[in-house]
DNA sequence: AAAACTAGTTACGCATTGGTAAGTAGTTAC
DNA sequence: GTAACTACTTACCAATGCGTAACTAGTTTT
């Protein structure tokens, strides 16, 4: 056997491990983007959550930030106002996420340049 | 209005449109584990990625690999040997995902870390 | 000549994803 | 007092994703 690649090294199932546990749990069509709006801007009621991210409805919105808090990415707040009034913001956690979220984001805009420019 | 959110700044729309993009080339169960694995490694074969992805079907594996060839991001390369060989590794523009990816593996295996710390 | 390996393809089907539309409960502006 | 806003929830439906299993066509080992 001139090239054994049938033993995969410990290092290398771990990264890939690594992998998959963030995409789980960022999936989803609108994961990401709420994680990158709250990035960018910081705090978020639902309803300018709704405005600002285009397309998104009340209901996969809701869903989706149920998922990331259940997750420990994004904290609920319920400002106790009248009315009442309701913020999102990333935890700690969620914030470390912005590696992960600028290196799509610088990717994505130097891909879009290259298969434009052709 | 104290704090008007509504008006999106260009360069946040630019933003997440990256990270969208990016969302949309890597999405899927199987894609981002295929990049990574080529990303260590280099070059595989068909069945090399079929053992060395654990779980994966070659129906998956042979779609996902045809949309990565596609968007370019993965070069295809028959070896004319009697067997014939395919091979499959990273373009150029594959392999500048390695940031991505890398990001994407270190949170994962940090956040695992913190999760299991508890 | 039969079994096994290469690189896939095809058929089938269930389950999840995500969209639309409407409804709810409370508050407030006109 | 009625329309509109906040923060959601619910019901329903269509599309897609993804898995299983079997099959193909060529080559090679036994």
């Amino acid at each position: 056997m001139k090239n054994d690649k049938s033993k995969i090294p410990e290092h290398c199932k771990k990264y890939v491990q690594g992998v998959k546990d963030t995409q789980d749990l960022m999936s989803g069509k609108w994961k990401t983007v709420i994680i990158a709006a709250l990035y960018n801007t910081g705090k978020f009621r639902f309803m300018e959550l709704v405005r600002h991210i285009e397309g998104i409805s009340p209901k996969m919105l809701s869903q989706e930030l149920k998922d990331l808090e259940a997750n420990n990415l994004i904290k609920r707040k319920v400002v106790d106002t009248m009315p009442i009034a309701v913020e999102y913001e990333l935890t700690s956690y969620g914030k470390s996420l912005g590696n992960v979220v600028d290196a799509m984001s610088d990717w994505g805009m130097r891909y879009r340049k290259a298969v434009f420019a052709k």
